[in-house]
DNA sequence: CCCGTTCGATACAGAAATGTATCCGATACG
DNA sequence: CGTATCGGATACATTTCTGTATCGAACGGG
């Protein structure tokens, strides 16, 4: 951390100018990728001198960690609240689209995401990071379907409720990859669809 | 292109010098990503001076377009290879076993294929090229699903067998994500036989 | 074996990015 | 409202990277 000192007096301005860096880095990251982005670009998107940036980060390594636990976090929120909304019954294709929408929302984050990805695999400390995210969103889901299981069957082939988690986790993931060369969102989201309601259905109980 | 000019006599020390550097070059985007590697680090590794780069490359750009090119179109001749071991019948499940192992086999080449896709994502122009050789490694599985089709039904959900090659490559590029951050190749490998035989058979008849 | 061509090494100049040290205006608190 | 602390700007030193120009050695055709 930038700063370390066991007390200190954080000022509202402070906080103002750590927000619109990490928003500056968002934007910049998106545009031209983690990889290629220096310190000072992402000063000048955000108004602000190299000065303001060291006093709140102590590498760009350090705020891209930040930026991605603030929006993943974000993210994560939405999904569990999306997942939230019905009773215990669960509509499996009611349910897929609602999280369709939310998990393709933005290309820029998930271009953002994927670059936090790449960083992630040469790093194990933030990889641990990356992998406990995961599980936690596979955990919201596994909930989801284990509360439904007796209205819908699961497809035995994917083994236990958790297996099926992964799957969802594997689908979005895969699609992402397509998304992001081919920046078609609408196209993308349909797969998705197509491919949950694939893999959460046994086949008899479909309507696509 | 380095050294444009109509006629050129290219000696044997040329080609050897490039293939080195690519070689390094994998070796060094495997090690640290794309993004952080100068071209000095390369050369280092190749065991020559900047000057032999300049005088193969304009920019590191270029030669991981080469590079990536290069190792893609050995990995798509392995897949083709072993997807036409067999007869007109296709066993999935065997079909399946066979494609994972080539697929999964070298994490180093997920990654620097990772950095490729998020380099691509930015370039419509390379997004391009990436998309042409997925389209023809996706022609390729249906091809073969579809030499298949009366031996092993295909789930209706998925729609034409097209849709099926889609699903199978998106569950290859899930499937990669999780192997990058955990490393465990083994695994990968068994969670993408299990997605594969999901998605490919209707559940009937299926072994697992 | 010889000579023109090509290849890669070396040296250099310029640009870009980093990190630090210092200073002044802003801010919170009494 | 005064004052001690905090936050960010500025200036600077240093490193790192890039690209080019030049030169000698290796190569291959004749």
């Amino acid at each position: 951390m930038a700063v370390e000192q066991t007390t200190r007096r954080v000022t509202k301005r402070r906080v103002r100018t750590r927000a619109k860096l990490l928003d500056a880095a968002f934007a910049v990251f998106a545009a031209k990728g983690f990889g290629r982005v220096s310190i000072e670009e992402v000063c000048e998107a955000a108004g602000y001198s190299r000065g303001a940036f060291y006093s709140n980060f102590d590498s760009l390594d350090e705020l891209f960690f930040a930026l991605y636990r603030q929006r993943a976090d974000l993210i994560a929120e939405q999904v569990a609240g999306v997942l939230a909304v019905d009773g215990p019954g669960l509509d499996v294709p009611a349910a897929v689209d609602r999280v369709t929408e939310v998990l393709l929302l933005d290309r820029d984050w998930l271009l953002v995401k994927t670059d936090f990805l790449v960083h992630a695999a040469r790093a194990p400390e933030v990889a641990r990071t990356l992998l406990e995210h995961r599980t936690r969103l596979r955990q919201a889901i596994a909930d989801r379907l284990s509360r439904a299981q007796g209205h819908t069957r699961l497809p035995a082939v994917l083994g236990s409720v958790d297996g099926a988690a992964h799957a969802v986790v594997a689908a979005y993931d895969g699609v992402t990859v397509q998304l992001l060369l081919d920046g078609d969102v609408d196209r993308a989201r349909g797969w998705l669809k197509q491919l949950l309601t694939a893999l959460l259905t046994d086949g008899s109980d479909t309507t696509v």
